[in-house]
RNA sequence: GGGAGUUUAGCUCAGCUGGGAGAGCAUCUGCCUUACAAGCAGGCGGUCGUAGGUUCGAGCCCUACAAUUCCCACCA
């Protein structure tokens, strides 16, 4: 099973993963024995392939999941996807474009069909992917933001809000794209440096006496105007304020007004008034009782308002002819070019009209109170905590949410009007009659709603809601929310408080919020750069535990990280170090009866490894329960790379090739601990653990898959402390030998001689000493380097000295023990230390004041000696 | 304009309630030592962004400044 000499993750992940589902190891039981644990998994979009954002986040929480079902939760993992209304949308009609057909040409129900299609297909696709990384989602819970019981949650939803007056409908300034010809809300709209111009427009007094200039960025909107404003402070302006100017190309008049919106040092001082158009303008308006005049039609073409010599021109159009006209009339100053930003829509780049339009709302005020209460409460824990403070902010000042969208994919606004009297009515399905006049002709709202809706009723409709579900009860409120600093105020906000509103609870007691995957350089990843990771790549080549690793590995919470194929290469070199530990094991326990771990004899190293492993056990879980995964990764890795596999299985060898019961209980212990370590290591690489779990001959016994084995606990160590002290010395010897060999120049493969005075003393140390220090211990004196260590003096024999060499090691030698002493007395000689540090702390400076102090002596007559 | 993050070795980043500066990569040296050269052993390399302050003691706490990234608002 082992003969191979390199891990090759293709062999077996796809079979063992088919194993885990087959034999259901994923699927969640509602178990009044087991403590609950539940992750709601943020549904990808269906129109996306995973790529490696998902991969971090998917990451996160398939090790959250493993970790608490090995502790014997009913661990739950819910997946699903979403149905991202406006980007699906952009991508089916796309789809109908390249076959020569248009949304409107095939109709609405014909469009559905094709949605579905596209759902099934995707949606499926995505989650075939995730598979493939190893996550252990409850595949059959799957859900889907459009599927009958989330639909359903959707209507009860929205009728139970509106009923309560918490949705209305009302006349707003708001983002419209003409592209996708729909409204899109404020977290849609993207800004971005464009070039553009600032054109100086003469705007000439109505009763002759000469003109104002004012500045603009959109010419074509001054068919809009309703006013010229100036600020009440600007001394230049006082007397104008009131007088009126003949709107150019128009015959309207408007009035100057004043108003505090105006800086009186920008462009002119003077600001032309577009409430239809200008979302500052709007305000502007609605303080001065301004008319609204549409100038822009929702195909971004210009109205009759603005005259039969510029309706129906598009935006381009018609700001060129306005500029023509203008200079034709004289009234164009000039133009300066002039960068500014600009609103795009961010799904198809198109620039944003702001112009009025009819919405359905959201109220906040209200809903948002017991979201920003459970935070400030700490019922909801937000970790990193600094996040608390972006999530305050944003509630704080939410605006009303607009929930209609003039689009075809997505949940239909479940409002009915009548024909007749327009009486408005919320129901899930059309009503047989109007309720105020009887009439039976009834039509629904042709608008969807906003995707977010049924994203942030999402926690619990996947759990069964409205319906009281034996699920809802178990699992909600769910543990944690696993997502990006990205989307925590776009979507968690909404969550939690329609969570309260709903389901009456938070629907998450924690969330856990990471940073963003970036490129080799720190640059976001993006298709136009050219410079994105597909996961699916790396992990067909790598291995999919080695993807998982290089995503996961020191990555700090909630900061950026960035991605490189080192650190995939590294993650590899890791996995294959332990898949190199369990050749060795195996090699080494063909012939041996494995012994169960308290039948064994310890020895020195034993107590010390299982001291360290009993340790590491308590940090990894401990940094779990933190959430703080990336640092779990990190203990574990280096514990089985470095103390393991670089030093408990190097001090193992003697004892394996003498044979016999030290064989026996050295390979017993050995099996033990990796058994542990390979548990510990699952949640993050499930796959190799697994291969190897199964496959190890002295792993045989246990569980039939390692991942429903128990999570390790930590055990008692206490009587170890005296070897594994001992066993720390013999470290630290030998890393000096190590050294001094080095530094004279001894080739690592050559066998050094070297003088050690009490060899017995060191038991079954001196074998180790002499095999991972390559030397050969005699109590024959000589000549040579010294070597200082924890465990007395080593003389490196190969190497002769002279007295003078030895005289100047030995003094410098002095001088860094005279060092720590002056530091050590220098400290417990300031009486504030020893007054107010802690006794613990004092004690130890104390002691090794004392070693120190006996160390020098011991060097000083030496050196006196060979004076 | 408002808010937040980041600044530690050449590079990427750890660093606990304040108690002697860490890892990986890179680089250099020596090794194919019967688990592993995708490896092993060792070396070099840091005034912890700057300046103050609090403290017996500061990478960590406070203040100011600088560089940089992001979020929100938004620029007639």
């Amino acid at each position: 099973m082992f003969d191979k000499k390199t891990y090759e993750p293709q062999e077996f992940e796809e079979k063992i993963y088919k194993e885990w589902e087959e034999k259901k190891y994923f699927s969640a039981k509602i178990d009044k024995n087991k403590k609950p644990f539940c992750i709601i998994m943020p549904p990808p979009n269906v129109t996306s392939q995973a790529h490696i954002g998902h991969a971090l986040d998917m990451t996160y929480q398939d090790i959250l999941t493993r970790f608490k079902r090995m502790q014997g939760y009913s661990a739950l993992w819910l997946p699903g996807a979403d149905h991202a209304a406006l980007a699906t949308e952009h991508k089916l009609v796309e789809k109908l474009a390249k076959e020569g057909k248009t949304k409107e040409g095939i109709g609405r129900e014909e469009f559905d069909k094709e949605a579905w299609a596209w759902y099934n297909f995707y949606g499926n696709r995505i989650m075939t992917q995730f598979k493939t990384l190893g996550f252990s989602a409850d595949w059959d819970r799957y859900r889907f933001t459009m599927d009958e019981k989330s639909t359903k949650a959707v209507l009860e939803a929205f009728i139970k809000l509106y009923n309560k007056g918490l949705i209305y409908r009302g006349t707003r300034q708001t983002h419209w794209c003409i592209h996708c010809k729909s409204v899109i809300s404020d977290d849609e709209v993207v800004y971005s440096d464009e070039k553009g111009g600032m054109w100086h427009i003469k705007y000439p007094f109505a009763d002759g006496s000469g003109h104002i200039v004012v500045a603009t960025t959109r010419p074509e909107t001054l068919f809009g105007d309703t006013a010229v404003a100036v600020n009440p402070r600007d001394k230049r302006y006082k007397n104008i304020v009131g007088k009126m100017l003949k709107l150019p190309l128009t015959d309207r008049e408007i009035p100057v007004i004043a108003d505090d919106y105006v800086e009186c040092e920008f462009g002119t001082g003077m600001v032309k008034i577009t409430p239809a158009h200008d979302p500052n303008d709007y305000e502007v308006g609605k303080r001065h009782n301004l008319e609204l005049i549409s100038v822009i039609d929702k195909e971004g073409k210009m109205t009759s308002a603005s005259g039969k010599d510029f309706v129906g021109l598009s935006l381009l159009e018609a700001r060129a002819k306005v500029e023509e006209e203008l200079k034709k009339q004289g009234l164009l100053e000039k133009v300066e070019p002039y960068t500014h930003s600009v609103g795009h829509c961010e799904r198809c780049k198109t620039a944003i009209e702001p112009m009025i339009t009819e919405q359905w709302f959201v109220k906040m005020d209200e809903l948002v109170k017991p979201a920003i209460k459970v935070v400030k409460d700490g019922e909801l824990k937000i970790h990193p905590k600094r996040f608390d403070k972006n999530y305050f902010h944003w509630l704080e000042n939410i605006q009303d949410w607009c929930i209609s969208r003039q689009i075809w994919t997505g949940h239909r606004i479940p409002i009915y009007y009548c024909d007749k009297c327009k009486h408005i009515m919320a129901a899930k399905s059309m009503p047989e009659k109007c309720e105020k006049c009887g009439h039976t002709h009834l039509t629904q709202d042709s608008d969807v709603l906003d995707t977010w809706f049924s994203s942030a009723l999402w926690p619990f409709s996947t759990l069964g809601w409205p319906d009281k579900t034996e699920e809802l009860e178990y699992f909600y409120p769910t543990n944690v929310l696993v997502t990006g600093y990205d989307i925590l105020t776009q979507w968690a906000t909404k969550m939690v408080y329609m969570g309260f509103e709903c389901a009456g609870k938070t629907p998450f007691r924690n969330c856990l919020i990471h940073g963003l995957v970036r490129d080799e350089i720190g640059r976001k990843m993006s298709k136009s750069l050219g410079n994105g990771v597909d996961p699916l790549e790396v992990s067909e080549k790598y291995g999919a535990d080695a993807l998982r690793i290089a995503l996961i590995k020191d990555m700090a919470l909630g900061l950026d990280s960035r991605f490189s194929m080192t650190k995939v290469d590294n993650a590899r070199a890791f996995i294959n170090k332990i898949w190199n530990a369990s050749k060795f094991i195996s090699l080494h326990s063909q012939d041996v009866d494995i012994l169960p771990i308290n039948k064994t004899k310890k020895e020195t190293k034993d107590k010390w490894i299982l001291t360290k492993l009993s340790n590491i056990i308590k940090t990894v879980t401990n940094n779990l329960e933190k959430f703080d995964v990336g640092m779990a990764l990190s203990n574990i890795y280096n514990f089985a790379w470095n103390e393991f596999c670089d030093w408990y299985i190097e001090l193992c060898k003697p004892a394996i090739y003498k044979g016999g019961e030290d064989k026996q209980n050295t390979v017993s212990i050995l099996a033990y601990v990796f058994d542990n370590i390979l548990k510990v290591l699952h949640p993050f690489i499930p796959f190799v653990t697994e291969y190897i779990y199964k496959n190890l001959k002295p792993l045989e016994n246990n569980a039939e898959s390692i991942m429903i084995s128990s999570f390790p606990t930590t055990f008692s160590v206490s009587s170890y402390k005296e070897e594994f002290a001992m066993q720390d010395k013999v470290v630290e010897a030998i890393k000096l030998i190590r050294n001094a060999k080095n530094e004279a120049k001894i080739a690592s493969n050559v066998k050094s001689d070297v003088y050690y005075g009490d060899i017995e003393s060191l038991g079954s140390n001196a074998s180790e000493i002499e095999k991972l220090a390559l030397v050969n211990l005699t109590s024959e004196k000589g000549d040579g380097k010294v070597v200082y260590s924890p465990l007395g003096e080593f003389v490196l024999l190969d190497e002769k000295k002279d007295k003078e060499e030895l005289i100047k090691e030995l003094e410098a030698e002095i001088k860094r023990v005279q060092f720590e002493v002056d530091r050590s007395e220098k400290m417990l000689s300031n009486p504030r230390f020893v007054e107010k540090a802690p006794a613990s702390l004092v004690e130890t400076e104390k002691n090794k004041l004392e070693v120190n102090q006996k160390t020098l002596l011991n060097l000083n007559s030496k050196l006196n000696s060979l004076k």
